[in-house]
DNA sequence: GTGATTTAAAAGTCATACTTTTGTGGACCT
DNA sequence: AGGTCCACAAAAGTATGACTTTTAAATCAC
C-alpha cells in the first residue's frame, strides 16, 4: 500500500504530488491526462480533478493542446502544507528542512515578543506547563515524550501571538520538530541550553516582558541553526 | 462580467472563493454540488474540480452523505496567493492587511540580514537603483510610480536572501503594498523617513552589513506597522 | 430506551460524446 | 527563401447519465 485507502483521488494526487516535488519529472514536462488516466487505472475525471488541484499549488499548469506541463520550482506555492510534507518526504528534504527552520528563526521570535502581550493566563499556564515538561523528559532518551512537549510549546507562542498567519505555521514547525527527531541524526538527548532556553521564555512571556520572549526566542532559533549546520553542513 | 472570460471553472472558483472568505457561508454551512451546478449552470464536473480546490485550500470538507461544508477561517490557507488575494477584495480586508504586514515585520529584517549577506553585485546595483527611484518619485504626487520601484526593491532583497520561503513572499508584499496605496488613506507622498532608510539598507546589503541591513529593515517594518495604526485603527 | 438494520441522500467514479482552443504543417503567395 | 494564411488535429474543457460507495438518519426489534 503506498497511501491510505482514501479514495482514488487522494492516491493520484498523492502520487503525482510526490513525484513532481521530488523532482522526478524535470519542469517542462508534459502529461497528459488520457495517459495518467491509464496508467493510474482510474477515469480521466478523477485525472482531472487532480490536475486542478496540482494547478492551484502551481505544481503544474495545463494549457489546451499541449497538456499538463510541469511548473518550475520557483513556481510551488512552498506554503501549501501538502506542498511541505511532499518536499519533505522527498529528495531535497535537508534543502527544505532548512529554509523552514531558517523561516522559523525569523517569524518565531516576533511571535514570542506578540504573545507576552497578548497570551491569555491560560496559554501562559498551559506553555509553563509544556515547558516543565520538556525539562522533565530531557534526559534518559525520551525523545519522543521530549518532542511532544516542545511542539505543544511551539504551537502555544504561534497561537498566543494573535496573529493568523503566525498560527497556522504551527504545522509546519511541528513537521521541522518532527523531522528533527526522527530523520536528524540526533544526540540522544536535546541541548540543555536549549531546554533552559525554553522555560524562560514561558517564564517572560508571563511576566509580559516582550522584549525578553522575542530575545530568548532568536536564541533558541540561533541553536536550532547551528544544530543543522553541525549535523547536515 | 464578474470576471474574466477564463473559463468556466475559474468563474465558479472564483465566486465560491470570493463569497466563502468573505464570509456569506457561515462555518458548517453545507453546499450541495447539484445545487451549486443549477446555480452556476455548469455541469457537475466543473463544480466537482473547483470543490477539490477549494478542498485543498482547506476552504470547504467535502464528506459523503452529508454534503460540502464550509471550513471556519482558522482552518483556511491563508498563505494560499489566492485565498489572500480573495480576502484582500473581501470584508477583511484590514484585518488581513494587518496580519500581513506583521508578518512582513518578521521575515523582512531577517531576510535583509541574510540579503547582504548573499545578494550578488547585480543584485546589489538592482536594489540601489530602485531605491533611488524611490528617492526620485518620493514628491509630487506620483504614489503609483513610488509604488513600482518599492515593491521592486523589497522583491529584490527578499530573493537576495536566498531563501525560497521567503522569496516566495514576494507576491504577498506586492500586494500589501499596493493595498496601502489603492484602497488605504494614504499621505499624497511617501514618509521621507522611509525612503531614506530604504536608501540605507540598499547601502548595507553593498557594504555586506548584516546586522545594519537587518537593523534599518525593522525599522521600516516598525514604521508600516506604526502607520498602519494611525490610518487604521 | 438501546441496539441492530434498513434506507436513502449525497458524494465518488466511470464511460462517452461533444466543444473549444491552439500548435503545427502545408498550401499559397510574393 | 521567406512570409502569410488556412485547414487539420490534438489535447484540454464541458456535459450528461448511469452506476457505486459511504454514511447519517430513520426504522425496527428487543
Amino acid at each position: 500500500m503506498t497511501t491510505r485507502a482514501r479514495g482514488l483521488h487522494t492516491h493520484v494526487l498523492e502520487s503525482l504530488g510526490l513525484a513532481i516535488t521530488a523532482g522526478e519529472y524535470p519542469p517542462g514536462s508534459v502529461l497528459r491526462t488520457d495517459e495518467l488516466a491509464q496508467r493510474f487505472d482510474v477515469s480521466r475525471t478523477v485525472v482531472r480533478e487532480v490536475i486542478r488541484v496540482l494547478e492551484s499549488m502551481y505544481l503544474v499548469e495545463s494549457r489546451r493542446r499541449v497538456g499538463v506541463t510541469v511548473q518550475p520550482a520557483e513556481q510551488w506555492n512552498v506554503y501549501d502544507p501538502q506542498v511541505i510534507r511532499w518536499r519533505l518526504a522527498g529528495a531535497d528534504r535537508p534543502r527544505q528542512l532548512r529554509s523552514l527552520t531558517v523561516l522559523r528563526s525569523a517569524v518565531e521570535p516576533v511571535a514570542a515578543g506578540l504573545a507576552a502581550l497578548r497570551a491569555t493566563p491560560a496559554q501562559c499556564a498551559d506553555l509553563t506547563e509544556q515547558a516543565l515538561g520538556m525539562v522533565a523528559t530531557s534526559r534518559g532518551r525520551q525523545l519522543e515524550a521530549y518532542l511532544v512537549h516542545d511542539v505543544a510549546f511551539h504551537r502555544i507562542v504561534l497561537n498566543a501571538s494573535g496573529n493568523e498567519m503566525f498560527a497556522r505555521l504551527g504545522d509546519v514547525v511541528a513537521e521541522v520538530l518532527a523531522g528533527r527527531t526522527h530523520h536528524q541524526v540526533m544526540f540522544p538527548d536535546p541541548d540543555p541550553a536549549a531546554v533552559t532556553l525554553h522555560v524562560r521564555v514561558a517564564e517572560a512571556v508571563r511576566a509580559r516582558d516582550t522584549a525578553e520572549a522575542e530575545r530568548l526566542t532568536r536564541e533558541i532559533a540561533v541553536g536550532a541553526l547551528q544544530e543543522l549546520d553541525v549535523l547536515a553542513p
